[in-house]
Order: C-alpha cells, then sequence, then structure tokens
DNA sequence: AGCGCTAACGTAAGCGTTTACGACTTTATT
DNA sequence: AATAAAGTCGTAAACGCTTACGTTAGCGCT
C-alpha cells in the first residue's frame, strides 16, 4: 500500500500568504449569495446582465479561479456533470535496459497539447513489469477520479486495460488493440509501411531479405511481420523472420549477428527490414563487424523514423510514424468518448511513409556514393 | 478563459457501474460511525486494535480507495494537511520548428518514478512562448492546488517562476537557475563538462578551436561557454563562439557553414565544440558539405549523449548528461521542500562525463580508422 | 461508593462548490 | 386592478472526507 502518508507536519504549508480567493470572497463583496457567484462563474441562467458583469468583473480582478476538487466533488451527485477534468496518460516502461526510448513520450506531448487545448489535464504514470498494478489496479484511477485514460506501450497487461474499462472508464489505446475487446484505440498503419518498405527492398533487386523482429506479443511486430511477409509471398520469396526480447540496439546486433556471423555468402540476406530504428542500427552494427558494407553488402530499413535517423552513418531508410499526431489523436477520440458524444469505439489508423535515405542502397542508385 | 466548459451533458457518466465504495458504505457495513473508520485508515489513535483490524480488512476487501479530491478539501483548514498529493511538471517548449528534443521526457520519466514511489501523482503542463502564461499564471497550479512544481526549459519565463514562487509553493529547477533569488535547483555540470571536453581536443592538439552555442540567454549556453572560453585561456588560445537562435540540427548546420564556407584553411577552426548533440551533428553536415573530413579535417564533440549519439557518423564524442538522476533529484528535493523537511534552498549539481567516441579524433589515434 | 482518568467511539461542523427549491420582485396579460 | 408569468436572487443540502469535541463505559484508586 505505497499510499502517501500524511506525515507529522501537518503544518498549511501555504498558511503563510494570503490564500486564494473563493466565490464567497466574491460574494461578499458584491453582497450577493454565493449561489448566484457560482452562476454567473458558470453561464447558468437566473443572473441579471449586469450582476453577471460585476461578478466576472471582480473574479478577473481577484484572479479567482474555481477550486477544481471542491468542484468535481460538489458533482458527485447522481444526473450531475461529474467530470475532474483530468485524463491519466498511462506508459507501460519495461525494466528492461531501458530502452530509453523517447516514442511514447512524444505520443504524450501530442496527447497532452490537445487535452490543454479543452481545458484538460494531464496526468502520467508509468507502469513498469512486476507492479502491483495487476494486484490493485492503477491508484490514480480509483483514488483520483480521472476521466478517461490513453495508454501506450507494447505491452499492457490486458488485465489491467479490461480493469479500467469495466469500471466504465473511457479509454483510447496508443500503438496498441485489444483482440476481442471494444476500445478505441489509435495505430499507425504498420501493415502497410512494412509492405511498402520491403516492397522497396525488392525493388532494389534484393531476393534474401530477412525480417527482425521483437516479440511476437506485440502488435507492432505482428503487423510489421504481416505487411513483411505479404510483399516476400507476393514476390514468390520465402519469408525468414527473427524475434526478439525486445527492439533495442543490443536485440538488433544479436539478430544481426545470427544472420551474418558463419553464414555462407550465397544464404546471407543481402537487405534486412528490422521492426525498428534501433533494431536497425544495431544490425547495421552487427554487419560491420562481420566485414560487411551497409548498404552495399546488406541494405538495411527501419521503421519508426526516430529524430536522429537522417544522422546515422549511413542515413536511415526508415518507415515514418507521425508520433504527435497519434498522441492527438488519441486525445480527440478520448475527449469524444468522455463528452459523450460517441458511443461506438472507433480504430484510427494513420499513414506511415516511407523516408528513403541511404541505407537501403538508394544513395548508390543515384550515384552519389 | 480556456477554461474546462461545462457541456450541456449532465450526465454522470459513470452511473451505470456501481460507484466506488466510500467510507460511509464500510461504516455502514461494520456498524460503526465514519468518524472511527477515518481514524481506522489514516492510522490515528482513538481506535481499538480489533476494529483498526476489522476496517482495514473490509476496505481491502472492497477495494477501497480514498477519494483524493474530497480528502483534499476536507483539509483546506488552517493548521491542517492541506496537501493534494499531486506535483506539476512544467517544460517549457519553444514553438520554434519543434526541436522534438526529448531530453526534457526523459527527466520527467525520472521525476515522476521518483514521485510515484512516494506517492504523490504528476501532472504535465507544456507552456509554450506566447502563452497567456504570463497573463493567467499556470491554470493547473490555481485551480488544482498542488503541492509544488517540477520546472524546466531553457527559456522559462523568470516572472512566471516568481509568480509561483510568490505564492509560497515550492519549486524546483531543472536545467535552469534564476539568479538572485532563493529556488532550489538540478544543473548538471556544464562548466566543467564543458572544460573537459575542450581540454580533450586541446590534448589532441588542436589550437583553432570553435564554439558553437544557442541564445546567450539560456544558463547551458553561458556556463558551457564558460567553460569553453577558460580552457582556451588557460591554454593561452583565442576564443570564438557562436551564438544561434537554438539548439537543433539546423542551426549547427547555419553555424557550420559560417565557420567553413569560404575560410581559408589557416583561419578555419580545426576543432568544434558544440554546445549539444544536435548542434554537433549539423555542424559535422556542414563539414561534410564544405568537403572537410569528420574528425580528420575537423573535429567535433557534443554535449548532452542522445540516445543515437554512439550510432551517428562517425559516432559523436560527447558529454553525457545523467538526465532520469537528474529528474530523480528534482523529485527529492521538492518533496524535500513539501514535506517540510528543509527550509534554505539547496541547489544541486550532477557531474558530467565525457565520453570519448570518433568525432574528436580519438578513433585516429587509437590506428583503428 | 465516589472520584477522576483514559480509551473508544459518536456527533457534527467544515472544506469550496453546485443546484433544487422557494421567496420575492418586476413585467405582461386580462 | 388583479393576477399570472417570468426573472432574479437567497437558503440550504449535498458531494466524501477529516477532526474538534462530547459522550459513554470501563478502569483503578482512595
Amino acid at each position: 500500500m505505497a499510499s502517501r502518508t500524511r506525515t507529522h507536519t501537518r503544518m498549511n504549508r501555504r498558511g503563510a500568504q494570503p490564500r486564494q480567493p473563493r466565490i464567497k470572497d466574491i460574494a461578499e463583496k458584491l453582497g450577493v449569495s454565493i449561489a448566484t457567484v457560482s452562476r454567473a462563474l458558470n453561464d447558468r441562467p437566473g443572473v441579471a446582465p449586469e450582476m453577471r458583469q460585476k461578478v466576472l468583473e471582480l473574479a478577473a480582478e481577484l484572479r479567482f479561479a474555481p477550486h477544481a476538487a471542491a468542484r468535481s466533488l460538489s458533482g458527485e451527485r447522481p444526473g450531475v456533470d461529474t467530470r475532474t477534468g483530468v485524463v491519466c496518460f498511462v506508459v507501460h516502461q519495461h525494466d528492461m535496459p531501458v530502452a530509453s526510448d523517447p516514442f511514447y513520450y512524444i505520443i504524450l506531448r501530442g496527447a497532452e497539447r490537445a487535452l490543454a487545448r479543452e481545458g484538460y489535464h494531464v496526468m502520467v504514470t508509468t507502469v513498469d513489469d512486476q507492479m502491483e498494478a495487476r494486484a490493485e489496479g492503477l491508484r490514480v484511477v480509483r483514488e483520483r477520479r480521472v476521466d478517461g485514460l490513453i495508454m501506450a506501450g507494447p505491452d499492457l497487461e490486458p488485465a489491467l486495460v479490461l480493469s479500467v474499462l469495466h469500471d466504465g472508464l473511457p479509454v483510447v489505446l496508443v500503438d496498441n488493440t485489444l483482440e476481442r475487446t471494444p476500445v478505441d484505440c489509435v495505430m499507425c498503419d504498420n501493415y502497410e509501411g512494412a509492405r511498402t518498405a520491403v516492397e522497396h527492398l525488392l525493388w532494389h533487386g534484393h531476393r534474401r531479405i530477412a525480417f527482425v523482429g521483437g516479440p511476437v506479443a506485440w502488435v507492432s511486430t505482428r503487423e510489421r511481420e504481416a505487411g513483411y511477409s505479404a510483399a516476400m509471398a507476393e514476390a514468390g520469396l520465402p519469408a525468414t523472420a527473427l524475434h526478439e526480447s525486445a527492439t533495442t540496439v543490443a536485440t538488433g546486433l544479436r539478430a544481426g549477428r545470427q544472420l551474418f556471423v558463419g553464414v555462407p555468402d550465397d544464404r546471407r540476406p543481402t537487405a534486412v527490414f528490422a521492426v525498428n530504428d534501433a533494431t536497425a542500427l544495431g544490425v547495421i552494427r552487427a554487419a560491420r563487424e562481420a566485414g560487411l558494407r551497409v548498404p552495399q553488402d546488406v541494405a538495411v530499413v527501419g521503421f519508426d523514423d526516430i529524430n536522429m535517423a537522417e544522422l546515422t552513418d549511413p542515413p536511415l531508410t526508415t518507415v515514418h510514424i507521425p508520433k504527435e499526431l497519434m498522441g492527438e489523436l488519441a486525445a480527440r477520440h478520448l475527449l469524444d468518448l468522455i463528452e459523450g458524444r460517441r458511443q461506438m469505439p472507433v480504430k484510427s489508423i494513420v499513414a506511415t511513409t516511407l523516408v528513403v535515405r541511404a541505407s537501403c542502397g538508394c544513395a548508390l542508385h543515384r550515384e552519389r556514393g
């Protein structure tokens, strides 16, 4: 029960300062009742225009801001708006060697901006693997009465998602889905992105193209592999897929070694499609270790288009994911649910685009090596 | 007044589900008063051990979680703990061409973990340049009664910081300071880091070393430039510093062009110390454009040690900043202030370390080009 | 037996806000 | 001119929780 403990220090730390104005202060200065002030501030009927005007002016002068906690507390009655104006962004972090992957934080930024525009605040919660989360659910949900959640991460515990869904809370998944479950989600087009990437490698003339993925439990791995397989099958070529326990430079390196060392030239893949950029970079390293040149001896394409993809060696050809847009979409979907504008869940898939740089061999084609 | 508007939809969206248990439910089932339940749950004296036990068991069984809003509302009385258990993480984003820099989000992650450990929740707020922030202050502070703030970003509006300080709220600055103001802050050792980096370039034999920085208004630029200047002065060499309007690949590129194109060989710098990694990578690009090899013709050292620094071309020699640690420290400082364990502000400076890779020329020295 | 004392619990007020309802005033209608 | 209707505002209860204070029961003591 890792609950915030109330210490012996029970002083109101703001006590020294003049405290923030309440509607009571406004009411007294205007000689009216607090009900009138509340109505005026909330644009409710039953207030004379001049009075409303006076209230708003005084409120602005006093820099009045309604006490959010009191406001939503007061609302906790049947038939009344009960929203808190707070949304929780949950990101699952593997306590693995910290991928240090800012992927989800860029999504967070996109979501935060869209939510702030509508007056909502965002609470961030990271949950890690052996968290007691499964046992006690999300504390933030039960204690803070958040209005909804955006959940991101490749291996969200389905039980966790289902538990908040069962509580009737609006949920939007990002970069993940839950089969057979009516839940909103925002994905990028993993399948088409992968397919396009592989087709590009095929266009380059490659025939032995390998796929390096993460855990099959991850949706992104499965969908990207499906796109890869489809492209290969269409070209009448066999598919060979490797699966690693994560998608980091380290796992890419390991997979790359498996593909390159001790493998005869005529069986070694001439191109690799990696499930993400970090993996791709690991594969490139492994190729170098094995004395292979990229892209001349092995072409490599990634997925994600991380910040520095154009500055790697060689500049990485990769499938761009519009991360901020995904965050913004997730926020908008969530707002639709919270404000009751929609009942049926929708799954959004944003388009990806192949960003052609050098690691696929295009620079060679253009005679600019 | 971009306030969350209450729509016409005034339904309690959770109404369908059985609502969460309140202490009243526990009290009724046990045939005691709510006061007793509250005391038992909060470890206050005046409850018989067996009764306390029964309350705790039933609470666990019902998955009871105290309503945080009600709890802190109830506390808003003189002489009583008024904390909300919520801390706000403010990050200033320039609405410039989106640096897309996850720097502050990695700090956020570090902070969030440390805060969660103590039972606090984190609210994220981004403020941008022309925000009404200056006019109306931080909404989240006034409405949500957060217990404290961690503020990050190179150009935090001092007025904004001062306004929350004036409200008596605990504040910790990260990667920034406020001169002549008693405020906690967590920095990395910009001066020593820069100095060490430049000394390394001097050790390589370079004499014409340029500095490419961001706005002088930014503390990081000033301190790193100071370290650079000190090292140069000590070596009896003149310093030449360029200042750009930001610290991105684009600004690095622009500065690099200024340093390299149309400059005679004997006046061109043979090494560049860049204020951060993005800038360094821009400089490297500019060098390439000018037909210069890195590190043979121009050595480059950065600052930050971004995720992909070892995978750039060439692998970037840079000064490592322990970002997660900075976030964790900021969180701990803030908790000290909130819980009243400390009055005097402290400034923490975490050590940086030079990570030697190839862009400084060390690979050549080791005869491993 | 009477006293004071303490432990255990109940009662009720209060935190800041919203809103149902009622009271009063003004205007419109007959 | 009487009355209904509409408009404006006040009163008070409620949201879930904490806590000051009051009450009761049990104890040991003289």
